[in-house]
RNA sequence: GCUCCCAUCGUCUAACGGUUAGGACACGGCCCUCUCAAGGCCGCGAUACGGGUUCGAUUCCCGUUGGGAGCACCA
């Protein structure tokens, strides 16, 4: 059976990368048929809070990632770390240091600067430190390394990885504060939530040998890796907030489709043949980890709100009056008269590709008075602009019918009789009173949808401008 | 500095050692057209560099360069 986690720390929004690496464990749990287990890594009481863990929950929620345990919290496990570290003090596999920080970095500087690497020299690890033990001195936990040999293991994306063990020092496994360290408390979380497959980004492959000791030492099974590509900004930098909206949740306010975000966010680092637009039921039917590529992409706003506007095309109108109603209640429009919202969003379907957007094109249809773009008003309200407005008013005042064709009729009439040879001529002005702009859908449409009164209406304020 | 990792169009990516190196986004042009989109067609554009191995390297090996990550009492 097989058992994956997404484990997050609160000290900020769910971002885009992270989101990535919830995806990739969350598809690869779901084709497997296997669990989804989501963990908080909150030992850092510093920099944890509970407002990013709710941030966190609120976005994995939007995405669509049901976890199947959890969410766990490493702070109420401390226990279970407690005896980890106690079982490996027992066991020699562990001591107590009682350098203090100061003195730490001040040899870790000196290495540094004599070109080495800067790792723990073991001062404490063969100090006969029982006489210090009683006594009130601070001291920290650190692991007892293997000091000969490599250690080596098979990552899914990457292949074989190998590492001296001479590169890893003795690492600090429980602070003086009592409190247990991220290498140490992954381990012993990843073993007792019985964890098969860890699926995390690259930037932890480093750690991944200092962990592997770590299984060993404890004598429990190591999982299998899988250390995924980082995702970096277009200056191919590691992705930051200067970089624009990083975090989720911000996609989600942009106008963008939950399932768009796990259809790009999953092409990034995956492929399967040349099909770039996938249902969350396909990918999770054709994700698998062993196609994932080795190098960091670049997260392109571009094609991800393409991808979003292919999402948008597939949706019923029904479905997409849902997705757009809180984007337009934020214009501060509401919807009293729903068949008529649902023409016109229908209307804008093609033209929107974030639903932010869509609802701001559609808003002239739903709000009462025109809002006129001055530029456009100038162009086309003009003399001959209005000219034609009249003429069109008081043939469509007394229309019998009204639809598109009778519209579109009426139009070549007053053409032949104003003498006009171009219909953008009669439609621009027509269009920037009616909707305000100079862009809108076809000008007939637009008219059938906003129905005789509105229209008529409309032309009487541009006319008075 | 040391260790590990990575390298195909601007970007995301495809290519059992044998393809005119394919697709997508973006960009440019044309068609359609009442505006804007959408759609259709066409175009621009890549194997980082240098050595090997091979009849033949994008593909395998080595080196160089470039980039990323780690080397915390952060995760």
């Amino acid at each position: 059976m097989i058992r994956v986690r997404f484990a997050p720390s609160p000290t900020g929004h769910l971002h885009i990368g992270g989101a990535r690496t919830a995806l990739f464990n969350y598809l690869f749990a779901r084709h497997a048929k296997g669990t989804f287990i989501l963990r908080i890594e909150d030992t850092d009481r510093e920099r944890s809070t509970q407002e990013y863990t709710d941030s966190i929950l609120k976005g994995m929620e939007w995405l669509g990632f049901e976890w199947d345990e959890g969410p766990f919290h490493q702070f109420e496990r401390l226990e279970l770390y407690k005896e980890h570290v106690e079982k490996l003090i027992k066991e020699d596999k562990a001591y107590r240091c009682y350098c203090t920080p100061e003195e730490l970095d001040a040899k870790r500087k000196a290495l540094l600067a004599a070109g080495k690497k800067p790792k723990y020299e073991g001062t404490c690890r063969n100090k006969d430190l029982e006489p210090r033990t009683s006594n009130s001195e601070p001291y920290c936990i650190r692991f007892k390394a293997p000091q000969k040999g490599n250690v080596v293991f098979q990552d899914i994306c990457r292949g074989e990885i190998s590492v001296n063990r001479e590169e890893l020092d003795d690492m600090i496994i429980l602070r003086t504060d009592g409190t247990p360290t991220y290498n140490f408390t992954v381990v012993v979380d990843d073993v007792t939530m019985n964890i098969t497959h860890v699926i995390r980004g690259d930037d932890h492959l480093n750690n991944t040998p200092r962990q592997i000791q770590l299984y060993q030492a404890l004598e429990y099974p190591i999982p299998q890796f899988a250390h995924l590509p980082m995702i970096l900004g277009p200056d191919k930098q590691k992705l930051s907030k200067r970089h624009g909206a990083v975090s989720v949740i911000e996609y989600k306010s942009m106008g963008f489709l939950p399932e768009a975000m796990l259809n790009y966010l999953a092409r990034l680092g995956w492929s399967h043949g040349d099909q770039e637009i996938f249902t969350k039921k396909e990918l999770i039917e054709y994700f698998d980890l062993k196609v994932v590529g080795k190098a960091p992409s670049v997260f392109d706003i571009e094609k991800c709100t393409w991808v979003n506007s292919e999402h948008l095309k597939k949706l019923s109108d029904k479905e997409l009056m849902k997705w757009t109603k809180p984007y337009l209640e934020e214009l501060g429009i509401q919807i009293a008269d729903e068949a008529y919202a649902a023409k016109a969003i229908h209307s804008e379907r093609e033209r929107g590709k974030t639903l932010k957007e869509l609802a701001q094109i559609t808003a002239f249809y739903l709000k009462e008075e025109v809002l006129f773009d001055e530029a456009a008003a100038q162009k086309w309200l003009n003399e001959n602009g209005k000219k034609g407005l009249k003429a069109l008013q008081n043939k469509l005042f007394s229309l019998k019918s009204w639809d598109e064709k009778i519209l579109h009729d009426t139009f070549d009439a007053i053409m032949k009789e104003l003498g006009i040879s171009k219909m953008v001529e009669l439609a621009q002005p027509c269009r920037v009173a009616l909707t305000g702009t100079t862009v809108s859908p076809g000008i007939f449409e637009v008219m059938a949808i906003l129905g005789k009164e509105r229209v008529l209406k409309r032309f009487e304020a541009a006319l008075k401008k």
